[in-house]
DNA sequence: ATGAATGCCTA
DNA sequence: GTAGGCATTCATT
């Protein structure tokens, strides 16, 4: 056998640094010398030895100011407009020297050179000796690099996950091979590095095109087979893309060679990295510092690599195989299952077990009264482990059987730990998580289900454990888990099981009333066209507007294809042609007709209730969101809109009753700002807005017109958002330069509020996440971005995050109160955002109001302004 | 059937 | 300006 090929690590330094930096933003030593990013590098640094063992180790880093310059001339907007970094990051660097003297690895930075180029050109040299090269980073860029002989390691999601790429499984996850990947990236562009690539080619179309015509020559070449749609695109991209892969394509030419000797990565001086790691209080590293300093012999991690220790399986295909089954004595039990209908029904598989025995149901074999018998009590008993419990929950309950209790869910662990990361499938979290690739764990037919038992539940398993270590570190988090998101899991399966009835003869009758309006709509508008012609294509009806009436086009935004006709611009041309009310009519009879009356109705079951799926883990703030069918934005705003809602109805001998949160945002800005102006206003019950105009004003609260207090509100809604003086003007009418003056004399009444956006702006790019009053996090890598509209839509969304957040963490509490007080007959049906619909039996209905006000108003009690619940008892929806 | 673009409904 | 879901058109598979 050939002797295994040494093994040479270059690390990126500085994009390591960064990803610890921001990870561990508040780390520091008990003298406040500030260690976060050291820490994120060193502990990098042990798993990489540790688990990769290298023979050579060196570090590549970015030059500051000069090192971008060629690249620049090139294409002036590279990485352009890119911030310094925080003071307290250069602080660290000193120590990062001090680590990697201990380590005795090497640090090479060139002028003009970036990091990858010196990764680049090393990496070319070593595989010319015959050495295999890992490439540790957290920028994707080096995937151009990989080869049978250059691995790149990347650093996911905080500093101890990572994800490997050699070239099968690059071509696994993108389809493509690796030296493809400057001309995907030429194709598809990358805003975040602000390479353009071609527009109107997404990375579908990149990947398409590069499988059949191998790299951009080639599909420049073959231009002439490809459809015409796509060949202008590219034929007008072309400059561009040629462009785009210049600037992303790395140096693998920079003046220096390969000294092997000098990253000799044995020669480790572990006593002065002890030392070291002990004056920075590394305490967690210190005790698990690598066996070949310690002389232990190596942990053999199960999921470290590829193999993972499968538990036992019993399988269970008739019914006296039942009696098999033992839970054994924990009170936790970890479960998957699998059902073919929405909402578990037709329950197909479940698989239940311990750490290390599983139990196979193929439900289809058995009978599910035997199961509910057998099952049913301890089920009820145990507390769950599983991915996406809440469906395991419906599942269970499609059974006849009763869980309710939830110990940990991994879907929504994940998302926890990490929102921005959009975790969908359990075989993503075992790729990413674990480095576990196995192929899909998801939507697998029952067969193949069954087959791989073990392996879903080992994963699972292994999952648990790692967020289960995860929390421990944040314990804010676990708290929020603990207290909110598990025992919410239980009372959304019940709200999505209970479903809300609808009154399909009433939508049928509105459907048919709205055809009517339609054709007439149609009738008119074509009258005024002089022509017919498709009104809900957006390019058929800028033509008839812009070319056929001749409307002035001036003012109107123009999209990738065209003049836009958004209702937004169509109210520009108001009062200067009666087609344009008339479209404005078309569009909102045509939207409510497809969107709600037609298809509602489709969706009902046998009791004609439909029924939604909530997903806890879609927004990065916290809030629910509402799918198959959308249950959180049924209309309300026009009168026709809100006839939707009628049909929303109650069940015979039962009521709706609506609670809802009255200004929950706008009351959380004032309790987090502390501004005292607000604390006021509210705790005095007045109306926020005119009283908040009356102060801008200097006018008593009686002398403030509707025009004043409408801007107020305007301000008031947006500055929740980060409005700036642009969008002001767009929605008030303003000029830019009123705007302006609008939003200083605002902030000179509510001071604490504009410190409050200031700190929030100052925490998303120090501290890299901003977080909820519960401590909910979200990080904010985006506030870095060399690119000033991503970077500012970054803020935005920061400021956001505690407000928005917190109102949805406060909701999810009341939710899990309510559900808790209320008597089996009564159900809470839906949240909106702020409000819940609630069925009682008709006697019961008020008193389950006032519950729900009461509770939602005192379950939260750590804030300085009083939350107030508004209650309405109806028949229907639209009555509330 | 699918992707991209456009547009619009909610809090 | 934040956070979502979804329908339609248009071109292409």
């Amino acid at each position: 056998m050939a002797q295994a090929r040494k093994k040479l690590a270059i690390i990126d330094g500085k994009s390591v640094f960064y990803r610890g930096y921001y990870a561990m933003p508040n780390l520091s030593t008990g003298d406040g010398v500030p260690t976060g990013g050291v820490f994120g590098f060193a502990t990098m640094a042990l798993e990489l030895i540790k688990k990769l063992q290298p023979d050579y180790v060196c570090v590549a880093w970015d030059k500051p100011k000069t090192n971008i310059r060629k690249r620049v001339e090139m294409y002036p907007d590279y990485k352009a407009g890119r911030k310094p970094a925080p003071p307290d990051f250069y602080t660290q660097i000193p120590i990062l020297h001090d680590l990697l003297d201990a380590f005795n690895w090497p640090l090479y930075e060139l002028d003009d050179y970036e990091a990858d180029d010196i990764m680049g050109t090393l990496a070319v040299q070593a595989e010319k000796q015959g050495i295999e090269t890992l490439l540790i980073t957290s920028d994707l860029d080096v995937l151009q690099l990989v080869t049978h002989h250059v691995k790149v390691y990347a650093l996911k999601r905080g500093f101890s996950n990572i994800e490997e790429f050699h070239p099968e499984s690059f071509t696994a996850k993108y389809g493509l091979d690796p030296t493809q990947f400057l001309d995907l990236k030429a194709l598809k562009g990358d805003s975040s590095d602000n390479i353009p690539g071609v527009p109107g080619v997404g990375e579908k179309t990149a990947i398409d095109l590069l499988k059949s015509y191998k790299d951009l020559d080639g599909v420049y070449k073959n231009l002439s087979e490809v459809k015409d749609s796509l060949r202008n695109k590219l034929e007008a991209g072309k400059e561009s893309a040629y462009l785009s892969k210049q600037v992303a394509a790395i140096w693998c030419d920079a003046p220096m060679k390969l000294n092997l000797e000098e990253m000799d990565g044995t020669k480790i001086d572990a006593a002065a990295l002890r030392v070291l790691l002990e004056k920075l209080e590394f305490r967690s590293l210190v005790r698990n510092l690598p066996d070949n300093m310690r002389g232990e012999a190596p942990k053999t991690d199960t999921v470290g690599g590829i193999k993972l220790k499968l538990p036992k399986n019993v399988l269970i295909s008739s019914d006296k195989d039942l009696s098999q089954i033992d839970l054994g004595k924990k009170n936790t039990l970890l479960i998957r299952s699998r059902a073919a209908g929405r909402h578990g029904a037709e329950p197909q598989a479940l698989l239940i077990g311990t750490e290390k025995q599983v139990y196979t149901l193929d439900l289809t074999k058995l009978d599910g009264q035997k199961v509910q018998k057998t099952l049913g009590s301890a089920l009820s008993n145990l507390k769950l482990i599983g991915y996406d419990v809440k469906n395991d929950i419906k599942v269970l309950k499609n059974l006849g059987i009763s869980a309710r209790k939830v110990e940990h869910d991994v879907l929504v662990g994940a998302f926890l730990i990490n929102p921005l990361l959009r975790v969908q499938t359990l075989g993503e979290l075992a790729r990413t998580e674990l480095r576990y690739d196995g192929a899909d764990l998801d939507d697998l037919p029952t067969d193949e289900f069954l087959e791989r038992a073990p392996e879903i539940m080992a994963v699972l398993r292994e999952l648990h454990h790692g967020q289960v270590k995860a929390l421990e570190q944040a314990p804010r988090l676990e708290e929020l888990a603990k207290n909110i998101e598990w025992p919410l899991t239980c009372v959304l399966a019940d709200m999505e099981l209970e479903g809300i009835k609808l009154d399909t003869n009433y939508l049928k009758k509105f459907a048919a009333e709205l055809d009517g309006s339609i054709s007439d709509l149609e009738q008119q508008i074509y009258g005024h066209a002089d022509q017919e012609f498709n009104i809900g294509s957006p390019g058929q009806l800028a033509e008839v507007l812009f070319v056929k009436l001749n409307l002035p086009k001036d003012g109107i935004k123009k999209g990738k294809t065209g003049f836009s006709t958004a209702a937004s611009e169509l109210a520009k041309l108001r009062g200067l042609h009666p087609i344009i009310d008339l479209i404005s009519q078309y569009r909102e009879v045509t939207k409510l007709k497809n969107t709600y009356v037609d298809t509602l109705p489709k969706q009902v079951d046998k009791n004609s209730r439909v029924h939604t799926t909530f997903a806890l883990t879609i927004a990065p703030t916290g809030r629910l969101s509402s799918a198959d069918p959308n249950l959180q934005n049924i209309p309300v705003k026009t009168d026709l809109g809100r006839r939707i809602r009628t049909a929303f109805v109650a069940e015979k001998g039962n009521l709706l009753v609506s609670a809802d949160y009255s200004q929950f945002e706008l009351r959380l800005a004032g309790a987090l700002s502390g501004d005292k102006g607000m604390i006021d206003a509210f705790n005095k019950d007045a109306d926020i807005h005119t009283e908040t105009a009356s102060q801008i004003y200097g006018l008593p609260a009686d002398k403030i017109t509707k025009a004043q207090r409408s801007s107020v509100k305007e301000v008031n809604f947006g500055i929740m958002y980060g409005l700036g003086p642009h969008a002001l003007s767009q929605s008030t009418g303003m000029s830019f330069a009123e705007a302006r003056e609008f939003i200083a004399k605002y902030f000179e009444i509510r001071p604490k509020l504009k410190e409050f956006i200031e700190k929030t702006r100052q925490l998303a790019e120090q501290q890299g996440y901003v977080e909820t009053m519960l401590g909910r996090r979200r990080p904010t890598p985006d506030v870095q971005s060399s690119n000033f509209i991503v970077r500012e839509a970054a803020y935005r969304a920061a400021i956001n995050m505690p407000l928005q957040g917190t109102a949805a963490d406060i909701m999810k509490m009341a939710m899990v109160a309510i559900a808790d007080k209320l008597e089996p007959d009564s159900k809470i049906l839906l949240q909106i955002h702020d409000s819940l619909i609630i069925e009682a039996p008709k006697a019961k209905a008020e008193a389950v109001g006032q519950i729900a006000k009461q509770t939602m108003e005192t379950v939260y009690d750590k804030l300085p302004i009083k939350l107030k619940a508004d209650i309405s008892v109806g028949k229907n929806w639209g009555d509330l």
